[in-house]
DNA sequence: TTGCTTTATCGTTAATAGGCGATAAACGAT
DNA sequence: ATCGTTTATCGCCTATTAACGATAAAGCAA
């Protein structure tokens, strides 16, 4: 993961309701859009933006079924993001590969 | 480390600059403005800018030594930032304290 | 086909961010 | 008191974001 894939996911959890909705579906691992939007005080519409930003950052993927979207975390992006904050450390910060 | 606060950093991270710079930040440990200034490509200005929103974020702090100004690490919220990431997983994921 | 449900997108508005040059402010030195 | 250095802020412009309602699009059911 390079800085700019970094910065990107930043700026997608840059968001209290985005980090919310990632923690909610980290928590019951994959969820309709619609069951999103009854979780939170706003639109529809908005949700469906919120899970746009998320998904073009790459740490979700939304996936069609049907007229449903089924969103869930990708792990792998999210373990690399977890590794490149776990290493955010003295000396050895700007060293770590992938 | 609430969800607000999660969400400032990691705005203020949602620039690739700004990520750079804590990086070179934690390498260095602390460093004067004008060294940033040299090591990026923007203007004075620009960098001044990204300087503020790092520490209004609370991830870096400012300390004024005569007519420069010292930038390092919050290591404590570093930590805390750090901590929160690494809590992101199945289940776990919403318990976490301070 | 016609409708119903679900989600994505469009259009609008207000606010925020990113970049710059210019200027102000703070301080040390002369 | 003035100058030089360093950093912060202002003003400007453009681009992006956040929120909404309204509408389109996709698919299932009847």
């Amino acid at each position: 993961m390079d800085t700019d894939q970094l910065s990107k996911i930043c700026k997608a959890l840059g968001h209290p309701t985005r980090i919310k909705i990632l923690e909610h579906l980290i928590k019951i691992n994959s969820c309709v859009c619609g069951e999103i939007v009854d979780k939170f005080p706003f639109s529809q519409s908005t949700i469906s933006q919120h899970l746009k930003l998320l998904k073009e950052s790459g740490i979700v993927l939304g996936e069609v079924e049907g007229p449903k979207t089924c969103y869930c975390v990708d792990n792998a992006i999210l373990d690399k993001f977890k590794a490149y904050v776990s290493n955010l450390k003295c000396g050895v910060t700007n060293e770590q590969k992938n």
